[in-house]
RNA sequence: GGGCGCAUAGCUCAGCUGGUAGAGCGACACCCUUACAAGGUGUUGGUCGGGGGUUCGAGUCCCUCUGCGCCCACCA
């Protein structure tokens, strides 16, 4: 037992306990442990390519308060943590900070040097430097960002087992996901495909449907004039993308609208500009009510032109290449004029082409009138900058429901398998899964990412068999098909005919992280490890990450488990600016998680997470963390106040029904508290407990004081021994909400950690009345009340307080005499009967005059 | 167009299976009271978004309208 210091204080607990906890091991998981006895945890791992910012804080702290609470239940808590490193979002971070981009072509440069190391300048031109020499410096970024992330983690308190932690991009995790991919490639659940894909033509990868998001941009309808070549004039368009022209493929028009029924029959037209024949057909697709009725379709021009393309079996003329400029290679133009103008479009961007397109209409004449500006909605990579295009490509995929009706079922019905905390939030995966139109794309054009582990033959022209790719054992993973060979094959055999080709691509990062469980889990690497954590007791991550994290973790686990990989989801909501908007990147990177934890202490940023509902949104609150700095000295403060009394005599009971009657009131939060944890309800146990809390402090604390103060009869005995039970109580309930003030007061007084103590139950508390002290208390606020009224201290005399209440809480009233006359300095009580309660309160100071209500305060 | 959520005191929110409106913050007044002045005591403040219904009784259940937010779809 520390001694209690003098003036306690928060300054400095958070490295002191944080190092303690390390040294203690307090957090590890007890692998001894069988699966009823572990709690274990599946969490996010945080994307290391920026700071963590508040809305980290807040969903980590409610994670984190919930494994606190289990781990003091006797569960064997299972929690790591790791860093998702991989990925397009490292790569880009480290663009920015080193001024390189990576260009596969180069060759390796021993001992390289980037020219900067953090905010290049803006005129500099990025460097091209070598994919390994590129990968070297992810990784070195990574590393240097990942010791930032965790020391803001643990600054958190947050009680992850650290000996479990682990990096997308390490060993274990890219064998983990290449054996994931091998067993959906063995079982048909993965597979190759060479067809339109999403393209972001500045990263120059494809990306899948869930990193596709709508942004309302500025845009113009171009009406158009094809020209029929049955000679009976033209068919007019609306387009917003006039550029797309060269690769118009086919009109079409709904099949019941009546003013283009004639042309169905096999009628024709030429494209402006581009004199290309092109047929007119029907489709239900087309929507008669918008622009002119009839479109036109290009390869590709958004995901409709795809559909039609495939339904109506429609030739490929692609014109914008990977890198979003327009081909050089248009062999379906064979007008000469046409050439001779599409050749002035060859090599510019889409938006560069429009223009010129646009200004060659307007001289041809067949552009009627002029464009007329809109806003309307455009497909972005999440990331991106550039409205996304569509590229056909070879692209790996995971069955994931979006074309199988039946697969879709079953993966909603996954959703059944698990609890979700809030229980709306299962709409949210239910909803997505149904609107999906197509496989999970996992390839990535890309190059700090976990590659595709395969190669494809070479046949005898160096053509790539795509249908039987070559695979590696698992016992050889991690492989690179870029640097490792495949067996039966030497490496001189790369890339000539007979020989071989290892797949260039990486997997998207969720890929990766769809596999957390079996992650940490050690899936197929430590079994016995896996037995006793999976499938998790609880997933725990924000509501924005449903449809990507959340979806693609049950998908992988559907496909490799037949299971769902956890039985509870817990979603935080989001955090708002105070404004109740969402939280802008500028107001983000003021108000850091660091700043907070300076200025108002960790626990008093966790007391404000922990305040939150599950899956409510927010608003960044600071006030809210001021009242929960108030809170953790008001807990150091009556703790010291408590412990000052030193320990009671061996066998020291509580009698006074005073003190049994705070035990009861004590006992029901304990209860509530605990029910509210089992179902996940961290928020309403803090408010509990910290009702109660304030209650005690304010009104029991007050009232019994004196009598505590008295020594060692048995009244005193029995106030300090009451007063010992509920701080313990109390300081276990706060434990999970604020991890460093409670252990700090713990340490006063108990031995080992408070986070490893039993969380409280109600089994061994004495039985009391609680509402005895609702009598007592309603006196002592009478007497309070009086005295402020008089505006004199509440030291001040009371001669006389003139109690009238029903026979039925006599004997409560009783009770409680002896404590409210030290506590009110009351020289005298008096209890009449009467139907009501009523309370008179007379000052010492004062002169009673008989009949003065002034002097009278009644019910 | 489909789905979900929210609407309670000036502000932030609680109110779980229907039983006479709650907390904190703020504001105001008072108190240097020996655990705590980064404190304490008290006061003020709401026809629970509008309308209708069920019920002895509705903030709570049902219908409907309005406003706000989020997700999805459409996006020639």
């Amino acid at each position: 037992m520390t001694t209690i210091p003098e003036k306690p204080s928060l300054d400095g607990i958070e490295a002191r306990w944080s190092q303690q906890w390390d040294a203690d091991g307090t957090y590890a998981f007890d692998r001894s442990a069988t699966r009823d006895q572990v709690f274990s945890i599946d969490t996010p791992p945080p994307t290391v390519s920026g700071s963590l910012h508040v809305g980290h804080v807040f969903s980590y702290t409610h994670t984190d308060i919930i494994a606190r609470y289990q781990r003091m239940t006797g569960k064997s808590v299972f929690y790591p943590i790791g860093w998702d490193d991989n990925g397009l979002a490292t790569e880009r971070r480290v663009q920015n900070f080193y001024g390189v981009r990576c260009d596969p072509s180069i060759a390796y440069e021993v001992g390289f040097e980037p020219p900067f190391r953090g905010d290049p300048p803006k005129d500099h031109r990025a460097i091209a430097i070598s994919r390994p020499n590129f990968i070297e410096l992810c990784e070195q970024l990574t590393a240097q960002d990942e010791e930032i992330f965790e020391a803001v983690l643990r600054q958190l308190g947050l009680s992850y087992d650290w000996s479990l932690l682990y990096t997308t991009i390490d060993d274990h995790c890219r064998a983990t996901s290449q054996r994931a991919f091998l067993r959906n490639l063995a079982r048909g659940e993965a597979y190759t495909r060479d067809a339109p894909t999403l393209w972001d033509v500045d990263y120059k990868t494809a990306v899948a449907q869930a990193e596709m998001e709508d942004r309302e941009i500025g845009g113009a309808y171009h009406q158009i004039a094809f020209h029929r070549t049955d000679g009976q004039g033209d068919v007019v368009i609306d387009t917003t993308r006039p550029e797309l022209l060269p690769s118009c493929v086919a009109l079409v028009a709904h099949p019941s609208d009546a003013r283009y029924q004639a042309l169905f029959d096999g009628a024709t037209v030429t494209t402006p500009l581009f004199g290309v024949e092109v047929p007119v057909l029907a489709h239900h697709l087309a929507d008669p009510d918008k622009g002119t009725g009839i479109a036109m379709i290009c390869t590709f021009g958004d995901t409709t032109d795809v559909t039609w393309w495939r339904e109506l079996n429609l030739p490929s003329r692609a014109v914008v290449a990977r890198d979003g400029r327009f081909v050089a290679d248009t062999p379906w133009i064979t007008d000469a004029d046409g050439s001779t103008r599409y050749a002035e479009l060859a090599g510019r961007s889409s938006k560069q082409a429009q223009k010129q397109i646009v200004e060659m209409l307007r001289t041809s004449g067949e552009m009627l009138g002029e464009p007329r500006p809109i806003q309307h909605p455009v497909k972005f990579y999440e990331r991106g900058e550039r409205p996304l295009e569509i590229v056909a490509s070879r692209q790996w995929y995971i069955r994931n429901g979006g074309r199988e009706p039946e697969l879709r079922a079953d993966l909603v019905a996954r959703g059944d398998e698990i609890t979700w905390h809030p229980a709306h939030m299962q709409h949210r995966y239910t909803n997505w899964v149904e609107g999906l139109n197509g496989d999970w794309l996992i390839s990535r054009q890309r190059f700090f990412g976990v590659p595709v582990p395969v190669w494809y033959r070479l046949d005898a022209d160096a053509n790539p068999d795509y249908d039987s790719p070559l695979v590696p054992a698992e016992a050889d993973l991690p492989i690179d098909p870029s640097t490792d060979v495949p067996a039966g094959f030497a490496a001189e055999q790369r890339g000539v005919p007979g020989g071989f080709v290892g797949d260039p691509d990486v997997m998207d990062t969720w890929a990766t992280s769809s596999l957390t469980p079996q992650i940490a889990g050690r899936w197929e690497v430590d079994d016995d490890l896996f037995q006793r954590v999976f499938p998790m007791d609880m997933r725990a991550q924000a509501h924005d990450i449903i449809r990507t994290w959340l979806f693609s973790t049950a998908v992988r686990s559907h496909w490799e488990h037949g299971t769902a990989p956890w039985r509870h989801a817990a979603l935080s909501g989001w955090i708002l600016d105070p404004d109740r908007k969402k939280m802008s990147k500028s107001k983000g990177n003021v108000v850091t998680p660091a700043t907070l934890f300076d200025q108002y202490g960790t626990d008093a940023v966790r007391y404000w997470s922990g305040s939150a509902r599950p899956g409510v949104d927010t608003a960044l609150a600071e006030d809210q963390m001021k009242v929960g700095r108030k809170l953790a000295m008001k807990l150091l403060n009556v703790s010291k106040f408590v412990l000052g009394f030193g320990e009671p005599a061996a066998g020291t009971e509580v009698t006074e029904p005073v003190d049994l009657s705070m035990l009861a009131r004590l006992a029901a939060v304990v209860d509530e508290c605990s029910t509210a944890f089992a179902g996940f309800d961290y928020a309403r146990s803090l408010e509990r407990t910290e009702a109660f809390f304030w209650w005690f402090c304010d009104d029991y604390v007050e009232l019994v004081k004196s009598r505590a103060y008295r020594g060692t009869d048995t009244g005193a005995a029995s106030a300090q021994q009451a007063l010992r039970g509920a701080l313990n109580t109390l300081q276990r309930l706060f434990a999970p909400f604020l991890p460093f003030t409670t252990e700090e007061v713990w340490s006063w007084w108990q031995q080992g950690s408070v986070h490893r103590a039993a969380w409280p139950t109600t089994a061994a508390m004495p039985n009391g009345d609680a509402a005895l002290l609702d009598v007592v208390l309603g006196v002592l606020a009478h007497v309070r009340r009086a005295k402020t009224e008089a505006k004199v201290t509440q030291r001040a005399e009371v001669a006389l307080v003139a109690i009238t209440a029903p026979a039925n809480v006599h004997a409560a009233l009783q009770a409680g005499f002896a404590d409210l006359t030290e506590a009110g300095s009351i020289a005298s009580i008096t209890v009449e009967t009467g139907d009501e309660m009523g309370v008179a309160v007379v000052l010492a100071t004062e002169t009673v005059i008989p009949g003065d209500a002034e002097t009278l305060h009644s019910l």
